[in-house]
DNA sequence: TATATAGTACGAATTAATTCGTAATACTTG
DNA sequence: CAAGTATTACGAATTAATTCGTACTATATA
């Protein structure tokens, strides 16, 4: 199981993810571009993650160099799943309508969800829903 | 401008809005069918609700009667804005992909959504996107 | 009316998350 | 090599959120 991410370990996830493995330097330059932060607080938050199983790090070198220990897209969905859970009382449609109309998308969004839809279309015939009253 | 609220603060938004103005007692026996929560927990955080500007209060009668201060879509799209910034990266659309492709979606739900996307089509011809090449 | 019950107020303990100071050590450079 | 600089480790302070105990007061009921 993977522990669920603090705001902090989260913005720092960010980083990894988009820069693969960096420094405590390059992490904190990064951060740092948002809002202020101490050195060594990014340091320690990197240390935390990695006791936490967040993170990993090669140390081999003086100068360590951390990497995230979990993928981007399964803790994006264990998040969406809270976040549903806690903003939207369960329903993930209501979060979807909720995102698509309250800002711009662009015809090209458009387009790549229909395209889902349509996935998403296909699998309903192929596998119909459960009739399950109980679900 | 309204105060983001807490994870527990969120739940008991949940029951106000879902059931209206309630009593202590009543909002705290909602709670307490999810998990173990005291009495004066719920209590507590309902006076810190109402100092916040999150909740209102009728305090004529002994048992007082708490509701919700905020609506409940605008708090979802404030909470879901900062979501999408934390967790996807500012990405809205990544979302929306994950939280289609993550779950089931019905054939109602599906068809929904293509409804939502042909009125965004329509926007999108009514009033073309901006060319603005920093947005 | 006396006792029990239900409610509010509020201080304070606890827990979780964040932030940073300081010491020790390794590297860099004049 | 000596002085300055960068890095890690780690304790501890701070801040934010949650939880609850206790005192007090109002209402219900035996």
């Amino acid at each position: 199981m993977i522990p669920k991410p603090t705001e902090s370990e989260l913005e720092i996830l960010q980083v990894l993810w988009q820069h693969g493995p960096s420094t405590v330097r390059f992490v904190n330059d990064e951060l740092s571009q948002r809002r202020e932060v101490g050195y060594t607080t990014t340091l320690k938050l990197l240390q935390l993650m990695l006791d936490k199983g967040l993170a990993l790090r090669d140390d081999d070198a003086r100068t360590h160099v951390y990497r995230a220990a979990v993928r981007e897209e399964e803790t994006q969905g264990l998040l969406l799943d809270k976040f549903v859970d806690a903003a939207f009382g369960g329903s993930a449609m209501k979060l979807v309508m909720q995102a698509l109309g309250n800002r711009r998308t662009s015809r090209e969004e458009v387009a790549q969800i229909r395209r889902l839809l349509n996935d998403i279309e296909i699998q309903n015939d192929t596998t119909p829903p459960s009739t399950d009253p109980t679900r």
